[in-house]
DNA sequence: TTGCTCCTCACGTCACGTGAGGTGGC
DNA sequence: TTGCTCCTCACGTCACGTGAGGTGGC
């Protein structure tokens, strides 16, 4: 029979973890004397290899304490290892995936000197609904006269509650200045009761853009035609990652755009990317 | 400029976060007005991925506000880099080997029809110096000789603090019950001063065992005729975990054995095993 | 006025680690 | 008596999540 100190060097615990799962009631001692010591037997020892075994598979303690105390049945216990066994290929996948970012940044300083402190953020885009025109355009300015004509055919069309962020997509796959294959509209929050109309009665198409599992995105502020300085810094971030474009690409403007200030609007752009194997 | 609310939902974070951000200083929103409302701006925008972008390559928000700071050289961080990546490949590793036994237990559930609540667990022990004699032996009774012959060479000649458990290590490759090559020895806290005879003047031997990275161990009670059982259930556990044994095994008696009262003998059963690749 | 959004506490998380301050046993 | 071991609080961890209870702005 041990004291508390002698059983947790055999069993390499500490004493902190043992008086906690007594006190939690995972594991109590053979004996509590008078005094509040501690006393282990060899049964606590096999019971605690038990609880450790268990705790390396991922179960919670308060699972443990279920497991141990039976009342959980196999068909259980096989459900919860199969959920456990999905959430650690998830975050196997999630590691490696990391640890390439953090080696792309290592070979970053060695190539550059320093760390770029980028914001390129990588998420999950769901699918979003939008209400939009898709138009092939010769010049920016074009681009920013579509612009209008859509915020004068929602105008008054819709309730304000009903509309997103005003968003392009960029549809082209190689990037020509006097033809770009543009798809201007807004993020729908409700779908519209009726048809909205451009002024030359063209209809707006209400359709979905898919979820997107790895969004490249950045911030710019300012005219559209510096966009290719973010398109660059994304570029750069993805083929350092060991990504590749998958496809086409998305402005988001954050802020309603002022055409008449175009330079101070708050635009995201949106790069859809996957694994390069 | 955006309230906290919309600026959450652009940059996809919770209002806490930002709260929290605000409080520990690590993003502080462009102005704070008279009721305390927070107002964020674009700027806030790149600097919120920025942060998110380091959180991702595993910093703390401690660190992450020293590297805004620019207190951090290049080399600093490369280095914390080179930690973080190392962190990882461990971690994967780790993943990998808690994947396959929660496979292992699956497949135990499908065959068994229950999760065996073994107490097989698998921890590093350090290297060990132990104060041994080694012989092949004929019999069990032979093996009960030798350790008493060990109790008596040992008392009185070393101080009760100097020595450890009381061990055996089992060197045959195969197991054979007649011609059983055994080492039997203390372990050493303190190194001996002069050398320990057994009673027919041999000398007992200090030597270090190796350390052992996966050392699978269970606690059995009761006389070494017994242990096959234990071995069994070891066995079970390093095959369907996908390991092999890799090295002499070990008998550690976690109490000091009465050799009149081996039946209640507490003993710790310790076979090395690797990954079979 | 009614929602909606924002605010500040303040507790909870999970499994212990780490002292502080004090007692028991040889 | 002196160490050594044990005890019970009680706070800290890390990065927020989750209410509670109340206010501001259109």
């Amino acid at each position: 029979v041990f004291r508390i100190g002698e059983f947790s060097r055999l069993a390499r615990v500490s004493c902190r973890l043992l008086r906690y799962y007594d006190e939690i009631g995972l594991l109590r001692p053979a004996r509590i004397d008078d005094t509040g010591y501690r006393y282990y037997g060899a049964e606590q020892l096999s019971q605690l290899n038990r609880i450790l075994v268990l705790k390396e598979l991922g179960f919670s303690l308060e699972e443990i304490a279920k497991i141990l105390a039976r009342e959980l049945s196999a068909g259980e216990l096989r459900a919860m290892l199969l959920v456990r066994k999905s959430d650690l290929v998830r975050a196997l996948d999630a590691e490696a995936e990391r640890l390439r970012h953090v080696e792309a940044r290592i070979a970053q300083i060695d190539a550059e000197g320093e760390l770029s402190s980028d914001d390129v953020v990588l998420r999950a885009e769901p699918e979003t609904r939008i209400l939009s025109v898709r138009r092939t355009i010769a010049s920016f300015a074009a681009a920013r006269e579509l612009i209008a004509e859509l915020g004068a055919a929602v105008h008054g069309r819709l309730p304000a509650s009903a509309l997103g962020a005003l968003m392009c997509v960029a549809h082209a796959e190689e990037f020509e200045l006097d033809r770009i294959d543009l798809e201007a509209g807004f993020v729908l929050v409700a779908e519209p009761r009726a048809p909205v109309l451009l002024s030359n009665g063209e209809p707006l198409t209400a359709r979905s853009l898919p979820a997107v599992e790895r969004m490249a995105a950045c911030v710019r502020v300012g005219l559209p035609e510096h966009a290719h300085l973010i398109t660059a810094r994304i570029s750069r971030f993805v083929a350092s990652n060991g990504y590749r474009l998958a496809g086409p690409s998305r402005e988001v403007f954050l802020e309603r755009p002022r055409l008449d200030r175009m330079e101070s609007a708050i635009v995201e752009m949106q790069f859809p990317v996957e694994k390069a194997v």
